[in-house]
DNA sequence: GTCTATATTGTGATAGAC
DNA sequence: GTCTATCACAATATAGAC
């Protein structure tokens, strides 16, 4: 079900720099569209469209629409989560430099990548089964060196609690974005400068939480 | 665009009590369907499944699939930002009284509606100017009563900072909770019993960055 | 009001020429 | 490898009997 099919087929041309093989095209393409609208408001149709190319040649390269979003949206998840995981278990790092870390590292990867997390999150509600072991596997929170050292510090509360401050003061800003920039009124210039800015804050605001 | 079709057919039944009219009924599984799934995902074969009627009624009490899930989406739209706005423009509560207020109203209606902020938030990405005039005309954060607080007591920080903290600190966890639940391996009831102690718990942790 | 049957359109995928 | 044309089926919507 999860078979990678990514280089099915070789691009004869000899790559004159610039330009990229057509499979890179749709690929690149069809994360546009499928990060942008999901898996089920997105046509293929669209695709080859961003793409540049045929609707025939999508299913050439890729067989088929399916297909081709495994593709994609298991390259966000890595984005989403890669980091995460190894981040967490690190034996060797405060619990405060974990917090920085991660912030800085995930800000960074949000602004260049902001459609990533409502895509990932929708997607995974969409298809709740499909990515559960892939994922169970990748993140164990509840084992991890951070959650220890957050019961450490403070045994009263559930540790569960600072893990989602630190992902939701990290990530809401993105997911909220559509629709805060018409509460808010900010411009997207606006909007990335708060980000940046939030990479230092979240390390002060999670100190005094787990302080308070 | 958006007229409200709502009633446009009286059930002849005199509602012999526990049972509800069939327009009703279509209603109340487009809103089951529609936000766990979002509106490109849902076939109305879906709903009428879920209601127990045939497809065809679906078009008789509200002539589109377009038309109903404007009803529905229009619902979900006012349970999450309907008490926001008001709660933000009150002159008469502090900022502390605020926050508390909102968390609690917020958590409890999200504890009864944990799909609402996720499929909000996909449908707004997904149909980009379809809303934006009437959220715009909803809340008005840069205006409002909180804002002000805020900017009195942290002058160097900008206070959009704190709105989103106040957010995601109550928003997230119900985002990520199908991705949380296979990170964290937390079972629905726990859950449940995270979300409300998060009500007494947002309130202290917002004093506490606001000072930090 | 409710159903079955059907019309109509949308969409993923393929055939076959070049 | 790439295209045009088309197929096959899924999904929305309607007609018409009851």
């Amino acid at each position: 079900m999860f078979a990678v099919v990514s280089s099915n087929r070789m691009a004869k041309q000899t790559a004159k720099k610039a330009d990229i093989s057509t499979e890179e095209k749709i690929k690149e393409a069809a994360r546009k569209v499928f990060t942008q609208k999901g898996y089920a408001a997105t046509r293929t149709r669209d695709i080859a469209e961003e793409a540049g190319i045929n609707l025939a040649l999508l299913n050439y390269y890729f067989r088929s629409k399916e297909k081709l979003f495994e593709i994609v949206i298991l390259e966000k998840m890595q984005i989403l989560l890669g980091k995460l995981g190894p981040a967490l278990m690190d034996e060797r790092t405060s619990l405060e430099q974990k917090v920085e870390q991660i912030a800085e590292h995930y800000i960074d990867t949000l602004i260049a990548n902001p459609d990533i997390p409502l895509f990932v999150l929708g997607e995974i509600r969409n298809h709740p089964d499909k990515f559960a072991d892939m994922i169970r596997t990748k993140t164990k929170i509840v084992d991890s060196a951070m959650f220890k050292q957050i019961a450490e510090r403070r045994p009263d509360i559930d540790p569960l609690h600072f893990i989602f401050n630190m992902l939701g003061l990290i990530i809401f800003p993105f997911i909220g974005k559509p629709l805060l920039q018409l509460v808010a009124g900010i411009t997207a210039d606006h909007a990335v400068t708060l980000m940046n800015e939030r990479k230092q804050l979240i390390k002060k605001w999670f100190s005094a939480m787990i302080h308070a």
